[in-house]
DNA sequence: TCATATTTTGATTTATAATTCATATACTGA
DNA sequence: TCAGTATATGAATTATAAATCAAAATATGA
């Protein structure tokens, strides 16, 4: 294929995906339809299918292509040498920069993996699922670290990596509720997370 | 109406709302069709017309009802006297015994709240995240007072909320992945939440 | 320019499932 | 037992949207 032409296929997959992911993100999957996608994107609707085998294999790529993306990212954050703090503080500046470029996607992202599983294909739902928890993984191997290094105090590392991420997307839907009342900055959550809740000189719980 | 057939018309209502969780939460709104839960039911479609209106009514009215149960349990201990520390563990405790009962519903919750929402009404969603941010608020107050009154540091009280909240119901999820492995209690949860994650000896950041 | 190949189009077909409602069944009280 | 009332049934209707494909538009290169 001649390049010029490979080049505009791809643009042109590039914007229907990224049609079909504001629409998705802003009202479900089996909210929106095929026709919506192709007058959003300027094609008919049976230009898509030249793209796309059919609707759920649309909607497969769209949230498969963008968490490589984000276990790509990730991962090099977790991966580029340093001490185990500035890992995890890499990896949470990271996470937050990629959620706030992709605040549709997450909503999206968090429905498959957190909430009910549209189950449009089993594949889906277990590949989303695996992709992150390879990254909880690599996360949770940091923490092991540390705390095998005395850094850190004995807990479940992978729990930790959960905590965090947790933490994480949920301040930043907090933050999209009310920017001004809540803010969204790596300090913040760093700071909740790993030092003491209590006021100085407290420790002890009950 | 006669007390026994308003007992038994309880009672079946009850029934189909049950077995409507059930079907959505394995397999998500859209994929569950009325002849579904009319037949695990054991009656005929025709039948849940007589109970609610329509599909989507079922699905608020499931949704709602046991969203009220859970603001009702959380305000309960929230509210009964005591000191903050005892509130917030009580609020955990509250929560993960609300959990556990009701593992079903919480992933139609989380799909919800932090999702994508199926968006059947703006009302359901907007309804939803309202009762959702009154337990939040009430929690937060008693962050502030605690913070008041110097127990803890100086935080948003929302966001301690939120982070409560979120690191609680993601290790339930992670519980539910391999129980043996994740451990799912309020004193963990407390312990993590509350006391420096450091080593004893360090405190401070970088 | 024009014949041929390639790509796009969107009306039509097909499939699915929500809702309705005439009919059947069950209950009630005389 | 039976007439009358209330309730349950599920086949038929209706609505929606996914997917197809013959026809139209566009591109290519001789």
């Amino acid at each position: 294929m001649s390049s010029r032409k490979e080049r505009e296929y791809r643009r042109h997959r590039a914007e229907i995906l990224q049609n079909a992911l504001d629409l998705f993100s802003k009202k479900g999957f089996h909210n929106v339809s095929m026709r919506e996608v192709a007058e959003k994107s300027e094609f008919a609707v049976g230009t898509l299918y030249k793209f796309f085998p059919n609707k759920k294999g649309l909607y497969k790529t769209l949230i498969l292509e963008k968490a490589e993306e984000f276990r790509s990212a990730l991962t090099e954050a977790i991966e580029t040498p340093g001490t185990e703090m500035e890992k995890i503080r890499r990896f949470v500046e990271t996470l937050i920069s990629l959620l706030m470029k992709n605040v549709n996607y997450v909503r999206l992202y968090l429905a498959e993996t957190r909430g009910v599983a549209f189950n449009l294909t089993i594949s889906l739902d277990a590949d989303l699922k695996s992709l992150h928890q390879a990254i909880l993984q690599k996360l949770a191997k940091v923490f092991k670290r540390g705390t095998k290094k005395r850094i850190f105090r004995k807990f479940d590392p992978y729990l930790l990596a959960t905590a965090l991420d947790s933490i994480t997307s949920s301040f930043l839907l907090q933050h999209l509720e009310s920017p001004d009342e809540h803010p969204f900055a790596a300090d913040l959550i760093m700071d909740l997370f790993f030092n003491s809740i209590y006021a100085n000189g407290r420790e002890a719980n009950e």
